[in-house]
DNA sequence: TATGTTCTGATGTACGTCAATCAAAACACG
DNA sequence: CGTGTTTTGATTGACGTACATCAGAACATA
């Protein structure tokens, strides 16, 4: 079971290491006849190339620059801290990473970070996507400069982003829908609906997966136009606060966006029965659970996020397989009893 | 931003790379003075030793085992298939992965296979544990001989296991209590709960952790003496057939072990309305969610599983510190809308 | 001071791949 | 058949670390 080299592999092709080595990084200046000669020896003898000793060889180095909201909200606070933390912890494995935070919910921002970065985006980027077209424009022209691109968190589709690190929104929202009218113990009832922007795809996925099984599901409850909060505590809790105020038939909320800490002051407030569910791991929402103000939360890992966006990017320029079962993002859900 | 290398420090500590190496890899005949100027040296420089390189120049291979239950559950054979795939997956790092499936419930058989192994255990062992005075101590004589230890799924405290892969399984019973605590709207009855054995600590943890919420939270709700399933879809069946017929006051159901087929069977027979919360993620309860026969299943990821106790067991080798963020095993929960 | 012991430097080989060179061989074409 | 071009072989020096060896320096002890 010794490892098979690139010189076994030679051997076993009846040509020398060299030639192996042009295959290996398709040089030019093999005959096609003895290419698949190559090939074959290859995955006869099973032949998989070292990528650390490529790399210590080829002195090469990785650099991604991760292009993150600088909100003030608990999630995206993390994100950044762990995309800091993530800095130190490949810098053995020769990987650099950058990170910009642009204000949030602007578009132009984040095109200006991207043409402010020039060069310095190194081997691949991943931006935290607003809905809008200039946005598109700027990936497309990274993906022409040969710079592999990967959306982080909120997705654009239609882009020519070459995968999403992040979760399935509209079955976050679906779950929502389905934790909450399984909770909801009364006969009937308005629900109420937290976002922070409509220009946020992923706030308009989990949106929409919601009001799917709302309305599919749960007839007796109606669910109300939804509050913006543009992810902002303070305007959370004043606009909650007057629709509560306004509104006794509310038996259920679901927050999906940023500015929980809003949410759980208003709903402290009105002292109404709500069965509630939101987003974010903040100490506000642990509190909230533990004194079951809130019933769940749900989240996704940044850290997983992160990791998973640093080794997606390697394998886009390594030109190396993607582990699904290891990327894929989870819709977490915390109780009170589950809280890490 | 260049890298530091061992050649670096040895210039700024005014002494030859030799003597870098030599305390590097603690190798006697340095000075204790001379080691702490290039201790000083190195993380003044902030020199990290390149680990590729490392192995590289070492040759070094590791061999870690894995020992599990051949039981016939579905968790279990997913395990034992990511075991394969990681085996595949790891093979380019210098990783063997080997795996013995003993026979499930039998703590000799455990003990038999490390023996039988000898010496071909290798580096490193991850294992199932019973609950088990000949576990623990063949635990301690793969200590005693050098070989790092953690248990895996189930774990067995009190031993010289170095740490347990898997999720928290208090935790994961307190969720299932406080889920169907939430989903159960009739004011008052009874909850049954199927467990696979009483030797295996997960399944025991699980049920500690469902009765702590039911006791105190629900006093509504009476939770029946649990039922003994082997981990045998047939024994499950036919145990909460019976039980099921004989009381029709039962309103809960948390099933906690494996062979949740059997579960699925039962309550699809019985006709009676349940809310119901189990393991295993098959075929069979992806169907069953779907369905509505069951409310919620809660998971544990065996791909993640897998993948962290092979890295937990290199990082012991290595003397490299453990990513906590990333070895955190989640109690996953999933619902008729997140199903992955 | 002589002797033995402990430390340190200098040097070389190895790991598996990359990248570049130069020379030799195979081929194409008129 | 000669010429030019393309393909291949052989060789070499990196990359950053491990490990072994040998000789010399520093130190301790008698």
């Amino acid at each position: 079971m010794a490892r098979v080299t690139a010189q076994d592999v030679a051997e076993a092709a009846g040509v020398s290491l060299a030639t192996v080595d042009r295959v290996l990084n398709n040089r030019k200046g093999v005959r096609e006849s003895t290419v698949e000669r190559v090939i074959e020896a290859m995955d006869r003898l099973n032949f998989v190339r070292d990528q650390a000793a490529a790399n210590l060889a080829r002195g090469r180095s990785y650099r991604f620059t991760f292009i993150v909201s600088a909100g003030e909200t608990a999630f995206f606070s993390d994100i950044r801290s762990e995309i800091e933390a993530a800095r130190k912890n490949v810098a053995n494995d020769r990987i650099e990473i950058g990170m910009v935070a642009v204000p949030p919910l602007d578009p132009q921002a984040i095109v200006d970070a991207i043409v402010g970065l020039g060069e310095k985006v190194g081997d691949g980027v991943a931006l935290v996507a607003v809905e809008s077209q200039v946005v598109r424009d700027a990936i497309a022209r990274l993906r022409g400069r040969g710079v592999h691109v990967v959306t982080f968190i909120s997705d654009i589709p239609n882009s020519a982003r070459e995968r999403f690190v992040g979760i399935d929104n509209v079955a976050a929202g679906r779950v929502a829908a389905s934790l909450l009218k399984r909770f909801i113990h009364a006969p009937s009832g308005d629900v109420a609906v937290v976002a922070g922007s409509g220009i946020l795809r992923d706030h308009v996925e989990r949106r929409l997966g919601f009001e799917q099984v709302m309305r599919a599901e749960c007839p007796h409850l109606t669910v109300l136009p939804w509050i913006e909060g543009e992810e902002l505590a303070g305007v959370v809790e004043e606009k909650l606060s007057r629709l509560l105020a306004g509104n006794r038939e509310i038996v259920g909320l679901y927050s999906l966006g940023g500015g929980t800490r809003g949410v759980i002051d208003a709903i402290r407030a009105a002292k109404q029965d709500l069965r509630v569910v939101t987003t974010e791991l903040s100490e506000h929402t642990r509190a909230a659970l533990i004194s079951g103000a809130i019933d769940a939360v749900l989240v996704q890992d940044p850290s997983h996020e992160v990791r998973s966006a640093v080794r997606v990017l390697k394998a886009f320029v390594d030109g190396a397989p993607i582990n699904e079962k290891q990327e894929r993002i989870r819709i977490e859900i915390f109780m009170r009893d589950n809280l890490p």
